[in-house]
DNA sequence: CGATTTCATGTAATCGATTACACAAATCTA
DNA sequence: TAGATTTGTGTAATCGATTACATGAAATCG
């Protein structure tokens, strides 16, 4: 009545049983033509809608995925889930979605909601924390529930992960700026516990050594990814004795405070001071001084996430297998580093 | 054995049955309290982690909402979606997003999907295609799952409704800049067969009439949402006879392209030429010339929609309630309209 | 024509948790 | 101490769909 027709109810109108009804549905080939066609067309009468609660139950596939990113209200986040969406949406699952806001305890009951909604799978971008206890990490691959690190991944065994070459894009952004011209490069760096955020560090150390500029503690500078933080970074940086010229920042939104600020200073970009951003946020293509950037294809990102996924419950065989997929960053050089084109 | 406790497997354990261990867990006050001792402490030694397939098979409730939005890697839905997100997980629910792309078969689809999935209510802003056949809104009307539109709405009845006073919005917004001095201003406009962009235009219309300045046709463009749009709508109004000195785009991404274009033309903003925007988007605020816009609390409506939802499903005796939320816009006023301060 | 396949369908268990009802043991009342 | 209560558990049905196994009927075969 309120819309909750069953396969028992089929079976009753048609006095049959509900196992003839499942088969006729499920196009089970000892199912009769007659038979089959009957249940198709009363089905559709009575408008019924398969309960894929009773079949996740059943089968112990839910069709649902879990997705966790410390938050999704940023262009990267947004676009990755958007990319695992459209990757998965094609092959039946739906996309469950959890923001740990950064904070380790909600990234952890996060996980054990997941895995008590019997998810057949778990996308996750770590927390910003450094943690000690994989336990519940280990959980997930105990059940055998496909786990795909993106991004912010971990270092684990059994675990598959995409990210970008995060040493390359350092690398290359730090010797495009050496090539501009600029040998006192500061950096911003984000917590380095995070892989991604060693990685480019190691990539903009690396870079520096290679063309024989010395490592300047006094320039690298670590911040969290906003603008005020960029504008106070600027402030410590000018105060100093020997100022940079340059500021390779691991956030778009520190470089955009960063430009800020060293424009009240009267700085002039690019011709005195360049400033790269990392991330490819769209603020950073609009504004009139548009800034260069690292651009982490998210949707590929997510796209690339779901068919790891898709290939892990296809293999079930051989279970143990990781896939480590690396994707290239791609440099975006636009006016706040170009001096010379 | 591969992590799969059941409340069977504890009282096998316990050589008592599911039943006790299920009152146990669930206290149960008819349980005793070494028993009950027992119980959990067997629990959490052999991990046992309730299955909600289950209990949501029993029960009929699956304790997940579904969001239905056009896309997600806006900051607006994005935002919305965090606030729902918020607001409900408190109590326990999850999220499930679906993307319509602004596609209306996709729109269907994903409505029959998440009813599917036996979801307890769902959220959505509508795609921007007219439609004449609701009956897929209808059948979740009928199953009596709480649906609550926000932003884009439709009227109908035993429907909630989450938006903000966009005819007020526009209304403001066309004031203030007949304020500052502008007396032909052009209007971009959305897809006017969705309430959110004809109750804009309104507020528009009127607020011109109330100052006695006749609505010029050539001044009104439909646009979509995105840059290029904006610019090529500029080039448009310049080439008209008497062309305008302000314009109201209710998208900020038009209203960028538009003063991108504008700059280009040599024209000064926002000496010679006010532009205001719509919906707040980051960057209108990172802009060298930050333009005005109208925030739509985007986090205060999504925490609005989860309120208004946990409320329909709390007072399920008056079932056929409607509540419908208008929250107050913002009004930004930045530099792109500010000439008289 | 009797025996054997084949075909279509029915029977009943299962997935995991909850809960109305039943019932035995313990406690209380007069 | 018989009878009434209370207390703590067990029994079994239920949510909806699937499926191994059983079964009856029709078709095929020698």
């Amino acid at each position: 009545m309120s819309g909750k027709t069953t396969i028992y109810d089929i079976a009753k109108a048609l006095n049959i049983t509900a196992a003839t009804v499942s088969r006729a549905l499920n196009n089970n080939p000892k199912i009769s033509q007659s038979t089959r066609k009957l249940v198709l067309e009363t089905a559709n009468k009575m408008n019924y809608k398969q309960n894929k609660l009773a079949l996740a139950l059943r089968s112990g596939k839910s069709n649902n995925v879990g997705v966790i990113v410390p938050r999704i209200n940023t262009n990267f986040f947004a676009s990755v889930i958007r990319g695992i969406e459209e990757g998965l949406h094609p092959e039946g699952y739906q996309v469950i979605i959890c923001q740990t806001h950064e904070d380790e305890s909600r990234e952890i009951e996060n996980v054990n909601t997941l895995l008590n909604a019997q998810v057949d799978g778990i996308f996750m971008s770590i927390s910003n924390l450094p943690k000690e206890d994989n336990h519940y990490i280990e959980r997930v691959i105990q059940k055998n529930i496909p786990l795909i690190f993106f991004d912010r991944k971990k270092e684990m065994k059994n675990v598959s992960s995409v990210t970008i070459d995060d040493y390359l894009a350092s690398y290359q952004t730090t010797q495009h700026l050496i090539e501009q011209g600029c040998k006192k490069i500061a950096y911003f760096s984000g917590d380095r516990s995070l892989e991604i955020y060693e990685d480019r560090y190691r990539g903009y150390e690396k870079a520096l050594l290679d063309n024989n500029i010395p490592i300047n503690p006094d320039y690298i500078i670590s911040i969290k990814s906003n603008v005020t933080e960029g504008r106070d970074a600027v402030e410590k940086l000018l105060a100093l004795e020997n100022p940079p010229n340059a500021i390779f920042s691991t956030s778009d939104f520190a470089a955009l405070g960063a430009i800020q600020r060293l424009k009240e200073h009267g700085i002039k970009i690019p011709e005195d001071f360049c400033v790269f951003g990392f991330g490819n946020e769209p603020f950073t293509k609009f504004m009139e001084l548009s800034i260069s950037t690292v651009d982490q294809s998210p949707l590929e990102m997510g796209k690339m996430a779901a068919q790891v996924f898709l290939e892990k419950i296809n293999n079930s065989d051989n279970k143990k297998s990781e896939n480590k997929v690396v994707l290239m960053p791609k440099l975006l050089i636009r006016q706040s580093s170009t001096r010379i084109a």
